[in-house]
DNA sequence: ATGACAATGATACAATTAGTACAATATTTA
DNA sequence: TAAATATTGTACTAATTGTATCATTGTCAT
């Protein structure tokens, strides 16, 4: 479960990029059960020692495996294969998280003696601030 | 009212920092209750070690929440639950309070990814179960 | 040959956590 | 009560980890 050692073989006569061979051996091996959710990875730089390449080289790597949501990449952590819950559980997880984070904002307001007035008028001049970049969502 | 358990569950590869965990739980226990005014935390070294993590990171959770005002820390004392504050205090100083953490919960629920039309809803629905208990609404 | 582009490397930076020494307060003890 | 000691949070620093930016190298089409 912990800093499994993470054995790559690396060509690099295959004209295949260090990093590409990095991502695709990684998924392999999680779709192999070697690596599991939740296994921690090497650091980008202890791989990259083990590897003869450059940290970047890794962390490109890890990055597109960040991006494909396979690992999850902590700036002062470390990177961990990432834990998959199935859609459904994801979507209630999310709903859960929303309701959890208004629920303390509220108690919190309540707690520190705001009224509903105060509280709404206030969230109603944050959400005229809020830019939806991407969102498009329109109400 | 004296020194309860404070049982927090961290998950250290979730991609949140330790201490903004801490700051969460203690929130959301704040709001369902579990903690309340009065109440004495542990202090960051037994937090810590109950944890498994540096007291350090403990003492940023809790100044974190002292800098919102959710509790206080007292050098050589301890850490409290903040008692309501009298609603007298400054009005600078309450509008201030409510100001950041407005801005809190909103930064939080972007970054978590939530689109305006799903908090300004779930906002709503707060708000629609918010009894105006005495509040003086004056405004 | 040369210019474009992709891969890799070098360097500086930022975030998180840990280590150490210290200051303020409380408690014990004489 | 007064001094000594313990307890508790604070400040500063270091170590570890990933990130961002730009430079270098190498390949390939023209």
């Amino acid at each position: 479960m912990f800093n499994k050692k993470l054995t790559l073989h690396l060509d690099f006569h295959s004209g295949l990029p260090i990093y590409t061979q990095i991502v695709t051996q990684v998924q392999s091996q999680l779709a192999n059960g070697i690596l599991r959710p939740g296994d921690q990875l090497p650091t980008v730089r202890a791989l990259a020692e083990e590897l003869r390449v450059n940290f970047n080289t890794v962390a490109r790597a890890y990055r597109l495996l960040d991006e494909a949501r396979i690992i999850s990449t902590q700036q002062g952590r470390g990177t961990y294969i990432t834990e998959i819950p199935p859609p459904k559980v994801s979507e209630r997880l999310r709903q859960e998280s929303i309701e959890a984070l208004t629920l303390r904002f509220f108690g919190e307001a309540r707690r520190l003696g705001f009224s509903k007035g105060e509280v709404s008028q206030m969230v109603r001049d944050q959400l005229k601030l809020w830019k939806d970049t991407q969102d498009a969502e329109k109400e």
